[in-house]
Parts: C-alpha cells; sequence; structure tokens
DNA sequence: TCGCTAAAGGAAACCGGTGTCAATGGCAAG
DNA sequence: CTTGCCATTGACACCGGTTTCCTTTAGCGA
C-alpha cells in the first residue's frame, strides 16, 4: 500500500486512452480540442490527481511559473506588504514568489539581475521602489522578455509596466491641511536624493505653498535619508532656527519619528509645540505618542494589482488599474499651531 | 553583433573537446577524474561564462536548488529578518528564496505543504514559529525528503534541524533584573495559547520568581495575543488592580507598546510609575518614548545558521550551532519602583 | 609481450513536459 | 466516387541537464 509516486503525463495519457501530446493540450487549454476528449482526460487528471512537474514545464516552455521580486531593502513595512498582496493573488495559482534583493550600489547590480532573469526565468518580475526608478532594469526585463511591473510614487512606465501612487497630490493636501490650519513655518524633512519618492513629496510640499500663495523658505528644508536618525539631526537643525518651525512633514515614518523623539528630548510638546506628519503609516505610526498624522498608501492593494498584470491577460479589471490613491490619516500629531 | 542565446553544456563539451558527461562531472565535482580534464573544462567554463540551466538540473535530479521559507505570518519583524538572514548567505550561491506562507488553521494546511514540497522540490525549507512547532510538518518534510530547519524558542528536534533562542533564560534574567531592583509586583502579559514562545517566556517570568523565593501572583498575569490592542486591553485590566502593579514584563513589543501607550493615556509615567519590558527588540523599541528595554534576540543569525544547515554539508562552524543567545538590551523603560 | 584491473570518458537513455509537422478521418463539393 | 479541406490527434524531436552502462586506456605484475 505504498504512496504512489507522483503521477506523470504517461499515466494520464495511458488511462486515457490518448497520447501526451493530447493531454498536454488539455492541460495548456488548447482550443484544438473534441470536447468529449477534453472531458475524458479531465476526469482522468482529477481521479488519479495529475499534477504537472513543474521542473519538466520550465525546460520545456523556458519559463517558470514563478513571480519575482525584485528590491533593494527599502523599508522593511514597504517590502512585507507587497510581499503580502502578491501573495494573496499567488496563493490560488500555480505561481510561487521569490524574492531577489540586489544591491544598488553595487557596479554589478545590472548583472545580477540579468543572470536573476536568465537563469530562473520568472514568469514575471515586480520592481520596487527605488530601483524600479531605474529605467535600465525595465530595458534588461523587455530585452530578456520577461513580464515586469514596476512600482512607484508616480507613473512613469506604461500602465501595463506600473502601479503607482499620487504621493505628490496626497503631500499636497496633507501641507495644504497643515496651512489651513495656520502654520505657517512648516518644515520639510527629504527623503534621499536620487529617490523618485523623496522627490515627489517634495513636489507635494511646494505645490501647497504655491496653492496658498506663500513663499517657500530654503532654511526649512532638511536632508533626511529615510532613517530615524537622519530624523533625528534633521529636527535638530529645524527646531535651532528661530523662529521654530510650528510643523514639520517627514518623507517618511521613520523620520517622522526621529523627529518626535528629537521634540521630546527638548521638552516640546507635539502637537501643541509641534505639529508632525508622517508617510507611509507603518505600524510605529500608530504605536507612537501622540500617535501619528501619517499618509497611508495601499501598497498591498497596488501589489495585488502588480500580481495580476503579472500573471493576468489583462482582462482583469483590478489589473488595469495603475494609479493608487494615497489618503491622509488623522491622528493626534497635528493640531493648529500653539494651541 | 547579437547576444549568442546561453551557452550549454553541449558548447563547453564541444570546445573542450569532452563530452557531456565529463563537463557534468566537473560541475558535480566528481572525484573520478583526471586533474588535467578538470581544468580544461574549468577554463572553457569560465571563458564562454557557462552557467547550468537550473530547470533542467531541476528535472534531472528531481530537486530545485531553492530554499524555501515556509511560514504563517508571525510579526512582519521576524519574517523579514529572517529573510534577510537567509539571503546573506544565498546570495553567494546558486539558490533562491522561495516564500510559502501557510494558514494555520486551515483544515488543508498540510496539503498545501505537501503539494509545494513535491511540486516545487526545494532543496530544504525554514519552518517560522508558530507552525515550525507542528512536528507533522517536520515528520512530512522528512517523509518527502527535503531537509528543514525550524526555528523555535527553545530545542525540540534535533541540532540539524534546529535554530533555537534561550527565550526561558533570558526572561529569567530580564524579570530578575526588576526583581533586583526593587520591583515586586511585577505584571505579565503572556502570548497566545499554543505558542511555544509565549510558554517558554512565562516560564522564565515564573523561574525569576522561583530564583527570588518569591510567590506568583495569578491576578498579575494577564493574556494577550502578540497584538498591539491585545496589550492595551491587558494593560488596562492590570493597571486597574490595586495596588498597581510597579512593572511589566510583555511577551513581545507589540504588546510593550500598547501597555506603555494606556499606560500614557492614564497619565502614568513611564519608568517613573510603571517599568515596562518587552521581546523582540523591533525597531519600534528604539523610537518609543522612552525607548523601550527589551530582549534582542539574533533572529537574522539563526536564520543564517539555518540557510548553511540546510545547503551545506554540516562542516560549517556556524551551521553546527543550533542554540543562540538572546540578550536584554537596557533602555529607559526601566527603573526602580516609584522612583 | 600478455593479461588483468581500475580509472577515465563516452553513447544513449532518461527526467516530464512542449513544439513541429504529418497522418487520420469526416464531410461538403465536384 | 473522388478530391480537398478542416478539425483532431499522434509520432517524434527537443529543452539541458544527469545517470547507467559500456568501452577505451593506462598501469602493472608475470
Amino acid at each position: 500500500m505504498k504512496k504512489s509516486a507522483q503521477a506523470t503525463i504517461n499515466d494520464v495519457a495511458r488511462l486515457a486512452g490518448v497520447s501526451k501530446k493530447t493531454v498536454s493540450r488539455v492541460i495548456n487549454r488548447s482550443s484544438l480540442l473534441n470536447e468529449e476528449t477534453r472531458e475524458r482526460v479531465e476526469k482522468v487528471i482529477a481521479d488519479i490527481g495529475y499534477v504537472p512537474n513543474p521542473q519538466a514545464r520550465a525546460l520545456a516552455l523556458r519559463r517558470n511559473f514563478l513571480i519575482g521580486l525584485i528590491h533593494d531593502n527599502p523599508n522593511p513595512h514597504m517590502v512585507l506588504n507587497v510581499q503580502q498582496g502578491l501573495l494573496e493573488v499567488l496563493r490560488d495559482t500555480e505561481f510561487e514568489l521569490i524574492v531577489h534583493p540586489v544591491d544598488r550600489g553595487s557596479p554589478t547590480m545590472l548583472d545580477d539581475i540579468r543572470r536573476f532573469l536568465e537563469r530562473q526565468r520568472p514568469y514575471g518580475v515586480m520592481l520596487l521602489p527605488p530601483i524600479s526608478e531605474n529605467d535600465s532594469i525595465a530595458d534588461l526585463c523587455s530585452e530578456i522578455g520577461t513580464r515586469y511591473v514596476r512600482m512607484g510614487s508616480a507613473a512613469f512606465d506604461d500602465p501595463q509596466h506600473m502601479v503607482a501612487s499620487n504621493d505628490r497630490e496626497v503631500v499636497r493636501g496633507a501641507v495644504g491641511h497643515l496651512i489651513e490650519l495656520g502654520h505657517r513655518r512648516i518644515g520639510l524633512v527629504l527623503g534621499p536624493h536620487g529617490f523618485r519618492s523623496a522627490f515627489e513629496r517634495s513636489q507635494g510640499y511646494e505645490a501647497a505653498f504655491d496653492d496658498a500663495d506663500l513663499p517657500i523658505q530654503r532654511t526649512l528644508i532638511a536632508q533626511g535619508d529615510y532613517t530615524f536618525e537622519s530624523g533625528m539631526r534633521a529636527a535638530e537643525r529645524l527646531l535651532d532656527l528661530s523662529p521654530r518651525p510650528t510643523a514639520v512633514f517627514c518623507s517618511n515614518d521613520a523620520m517622522a519619528a526621529g523627529v518626535l523623539h528629537t521634540a521630546r528630548q527638548r521638552g516640546l510638546d507635539v502637537p501643541r509645540d509641534l505639529s508632525i506628519v508622517g508617510f507611509d503609516d507603518t505600524t510605529i505610526a500608530s504605536y507612537l505618542w501622540p500617535p501619528l498624522t501619517t499618509v497611508r498608501w495601499p501598497i498591498a492593494t497596488m501589489a495585488r494589482a502588480a500580481a495580476l498584470k503579472l500573471i493576468g491577460d489583462g482582462e482583469d479589471e483590478e489589473a488595469a488599474e495603475s494609479l493608487f490613491v494615497s489618503t491622509l490619516i488623522r491622528r493626534a500629531s497635528v493640531s493648529p499651531p500653539g494651541e
């Protein structure tokens, strides 16, 4: 009564009284098939619980049923949410997720990616920021013939290759909200150079000032690099200014946490003495005291859409979408100035 | 001048003037080989940059060069750290990481895993808590012949299948530290039922009281489920007690953050009115105010060791280790009582 | 020089699918 | 009745490795 080895296509063919090629046709839903034959084969497949061997298919098709996630270690919160979104879609399919981190900065990054694509031959890959902004990676995918979807803070590729959020607009709204509350000296903690997300968010900041016909004060703009520590340093500089800013918009939550940390060290009360707005809506945003007002972007939803774009035939509705709306989550770290 | 297609083993064989089999022998480091032949073949391989096709190998060997990460969505911090540790090791090898989340609770979980193992034929898999504690999964791996390593809060399998931390001992030390500082009414926020980690940590708590010959007060033990919200609820109950506990040990950081949150809502000063100790040393631990005293366990190191166990021949030193030491990270959320 | 043994290397089958192309059979048209 | 065409289906090569089994060659003692 030993457990039989995995059934093969030959077993199915024999039992159904057809050739392996016909079974293959059934599996691949070829249209050139007699309906009756199809049913007979499908019955056998169901009966013996046959599942095609992915390695053999991969060899013959020169294409694996894997979706690759290529990223360069941006924030863990994002990576994990993306994975969850992708996996939600892949869970009920024959696809699996393969994670391939790379090192931007390394001169061999492009070669690494090429090797990965040529060797593993994933069905499609998802590119996360910041490397998603690198056009040569997208070109490489096209060249090799691997489907790809880029995730970003703005649409910088065709819809079928892009899931983008509206960072600029949402920041414009968030900073506009601060202005409406009466804030005038609003600091900006920038993200690192070369990150599209940092750029878009700073553009949103500037747009809000333009909207209100207010001048932008360069001294209120501090450079950060998306880390907690850089947020602390930025806050030290901003809070030394006189007059002090009454609010700060931070390009991500980690830096916002840093700003909050420094503010507290200096005995400032948040939000009375300083309003703070973050970006990402990571879990820490709600754990902090006061809970952080921040921007939530639908990362998992975007990842789901990306997965559908990657594996789908382009007919799914969600897969058609490529622009996703982030929203301001109002918590307790913002109030009118000096209140 | 078009880029030639990937070189195959036949190209190498032709250029080196040997048969495919000999090339295959070189690749697989067979010992029955003339040294001179080996060198000649290796030179050709290096010259044309030949890399064996993983799909073909997988088909022939019935084994993929993939390491699977099977988990059930425990805390993101852990999943990500594990991934980083694994990938650090895999980066320089021919292995790739394939992530396969499952749903404990689902009655089909075991079948899901079986299908995954039989279809993808990963070289080895890493099992994360809490499903790592499920013996039938380990048995399944043995049955199918997939190498596996389980991660856990205590050693509950052979060393070659286990990377474990010393949760019980480190908690014993942490709570002992609170006792030394003078705390007597020390709350415990438990992790969820059925989690070995929760059990081990509570055992550590009890051991510390035994060490000091102090009685354990059951009312000071509150049930949590590792979420921020459950920490808040637990704190609400504990802080209603009279006399109030002067310190709380929480089974993870998220719950500690919840306790801190509730304490703050009630106007308590941490650590003066309430000392808090967490577990995990997630990033939030240092972002919180006051920065959280917590236990850091070497997740990435454990994952590295696990990867070496999975792909290695058992000769690496780090791979031999199976018990890893967590340490108490002292920050500002602890002080002597009432100070 | 011959015979024997062991090491080295090659031919062909095999892993389990898919692609190409030809064969088969039914049916309408000539 | 024969021919031509289309819908189905199968035979066989192929994807790129590994394994089995056999042959060749080298080494060595008699």
